[in-house]
DNA sequence: TCCTTCGGTCAACGCCTGTAGAGTGAGAGC
DNA sequence: GCTCTCACTCTACAGGCGTTGACCGAAGGA
């Protein structure tokens, strides 16, 4: 599957490290199929990297399992190969490639960040939903992008255990 | 200065998307003058991204002085501009650039990471090392390259009142 | 059997890239 | 005045890129 691969690539090298020559090769097929199937480039991108994790439980989440919720968010998303190639397709670019940037600031940072703020409460509650995300995200990259040695190794129940009294206090009230 | 403009490329655009002749233009001279003067455009990269910031503070500082010492660690990096440049042209890449990645993670992540873990103490210290490291980087990362609204709105005195006392309960012993 | 359709391949275009090497012109030392 | 040096520019190469349009063979209806 051209999509497969592209995802693959996208996940490895970021946008502008993956040639659509790889993809097709990867997927064992000519490229000029690759664009006659995705019409560019940028839509391959589109298509690979889609973003498409279920927000519920999130949204469901009183003030006290936020921080559990948010970690079990990506932590389950970067469980599943698909998903996570996809996510990490997107990670990956998020910093060099604009529209990749903005997918990730509207729709990934952005999208319960409202509903999770109203979770929270308080004078400050945008600001504490968005850090809880940042810090999310600066665990995402460490463990799954930059690969960080002591965060990479840890269990998944390590890295709960220790992160989430301090997302806590991040989603306390004041 | 041909180093300030390929900092200041390589922090808006990343590794891949900077050329050799872009930064020329921005310099006024010519491409091959880069070529002479720094050799690749690897070397013109590893000159532009080098980061050069003092550990004495965050080394020197106690247990419970640690959080703000980390927030102030980059937030002042970031108010330098040359600093910034540089700062933001590594964070740009690390995601898609292996010898940009290997720098954050060894000489930036790693810096003080093992003096910092024997300061936390405790069976968990390198791994609460690490996640201080990685809330401090996704805040760097929302706040001045994705630009997450609510992060890169607020304050410097905001964000350091809002999340230094969750960054507090992650270096607290168990 | 013929014709059409269609998933797929091939070869090529024009552009941009990092890089190399010859050339130029001003200034210094004799 | 001559020559040497050195910072700099000009031109060009070779290769990789995204993208295009002509082409091909199998499938299927008339």
């Amino acid at each position: 599957m051209i999509r497969d691969a592209a995802r693959a690539l996208f996940a490895e090298h970021g946008y502008e490290r993956t040639t659509i020559r790889a993809v097709a090769d990867r997927a064992g097929v000519d490229p000029a199929l690759v664009m006659q199937n995705f019409g560019s480039k940028e839509a391959l991108f589109a298509a690979a990297a889609r973003w498409s994790t279920p927000l519920d439980e999130l949204l469901a989440a009183g003030r006290t399992e936020l921080p559990q919720a948010a970690l079990d968010h990506v932590l389950d998303a970067f469980e599943d190969p698909e998903r996570r190639a996809a996510a990490e397709a997107l990670l990956r670019s998020c910093l060099t490639h604009p529209a990749a940037q903005a997918v990730l600031r509207d729709q990934v940072m952005g999208a319960a960040q409202e509903r999770v703020a109203s979770t929270i409460g308080g004078p400050d509650a945008a600001l504490r939903a968005a850090l809880l995300n940042a810090c999310v995200l600066g665990l995402t990259i460490s463990r799954y992008l930059v690969e960080v040695p002591a965060v990479a190794d840890a269990t998944a129940t390590d890295l709960e255990r220790v992160l989430r009294p301090a997302l806590e206090r991040l989603v306390e009230p004041t």
